[in-house]
DNA sequence: GAGATAATATGGACATTGTCAATATTTATC
DNA sequence: GATAAATATTGACAATGTCCATATTATCTC
């Protein structure tokens, strides 16, 4: 009978993760700028000095949200890549770069403050091993899809100029800048004709 | 002999221009966190509200210095090109192309601050028809290099393909995310690299 | 030129934030 | 069960953006 009172405990007993789940709330909703250590504090109704415990500062809350944010972007690649055939041809091996950057850049405008602070160096810690393990597990992601299909190029030369275009028409996009442009909702038929540009060139002249 | 005394005047006669100026010393030095208000006003030896006469509010401040960063860009652009001969042959086209990436990619690595503060969304006033203006006139230019020389292709699509391609590699680089990968100092050789393969395709099949 | 008006600058105030320090409470450990 | 470690609280501080009332100077009008 009295195993459940309203009245908050002390300890939390899982704090790091509901601040986790308070601020990835107040990201979607607001932005980086919304995420504030004491506004997450207080969705949860904790002490605004609480959090210090589990996050020793705002740049460590956002690595790790960042993290986070990679792993689950980078499974999801995954995911959707799994389902298709092996790169055995030249077709095969477009279709499933093709899924790469739709899945990308659905993510991207999707969940724009999510994308939007992977890239924030200003507000990241560059140093923690964690964050450098997540961006370099999607890179790698890319890089075996681009792999050993064409000896006569540089693969890393490819893998630059594929993920300039999709970091760069993500983040246009993001910023407003070709939604005039393009195909106003999804994004995905214009980010398929310019990987499809990158794919075939826009000036072979032949 | 009362003509000039070190007493400061209780109008400073040209607080405007002097808090650009020092707006983008500290932008250069500090980044956009590194331009607050106060610091500004410090700098210059002014009051801390003094600003607001110029300047209403901090995003209108960083609204004008992305106006006039714009304004530059645009015009060493045109500068650049204007040495090179007229698009006739496709050759000449790609020389163009070439120039306008390279001038895009030096000054974005020159200066970084500037360059991200561009695309700051959150920092600016989308509505300022100043800024808009300033973001047109870039893209306006690199639509017009390539605009009407293949009819078979939508010049659209390209121009945004090659918009963010470049956007993506300088935002890339300016995270220090392709470093190792690339060209430690310039980065234009390999900014060049990635042009060509938008040039070419990367997965042309023959 | 003098008086009114607009422009420009000052200093004080307030709420917000990140972060630190001292303290309180609970949990874990020997 | 005492002691140490983890976790949470309250209070404080400096910095910032922004507002307000006030002071000073420039400009305009008659």
């Amino acid at each position: 009978m009295t195993e459940k009172k309203p009245t908050a405990p002390y300890h939390h007993g899982r704090l790091r993760p509901a601040l986790l789940e308070a601020a990835f709330s107040l990201l979607d909703s607001a932005g980086v700028d919304g995420v504030t250590i004491r506004a997450v504090a207080r969705k949860i109704g904790v002490a605004h000095s609480a959090p210090a415990n589990h996050f020793k500062d705002r740049t460590s809350l956002l690595t790790a949200m960042a993290t986070l944010i990679f792993d689950d972007l980078t499974q999801t690649i995954t995911r959707n890549l799994a389902d298709l055939p092996v790169a055995s041809t030249l077709a095969a091996g477009r279709a499933r770069i093709r899924v790469f950057a739709d899945t990308l850049v659905t993510f991207g405008l999707e969940h724009p403050h999510r994308y939007r602070l992977l890239w924030r160096r200003d507000c990241l810690n560059d140093e923690d091993e964690e964050l450098q393990r997540g961006m370099d597990q999607i890179y790698e992601a890319l890089l075996a899809e681009l792999d050993g299909k064409d000896a006569s190029r540089s693969s890393e030369t490819d893998a630059i100029a594929l993920w300039s275009l999709l970091h760069g028409y993500i983040s246009l996009r993001l910023d407003g800048n070709l939604i005039a442009k393009t195909d106003e909702e999804t994004g995905i038929p214009r980010a398929r004709a310019i990987v499809d540009a990158l794919f075939d060139g826009i000036r072979r002249g032949d």
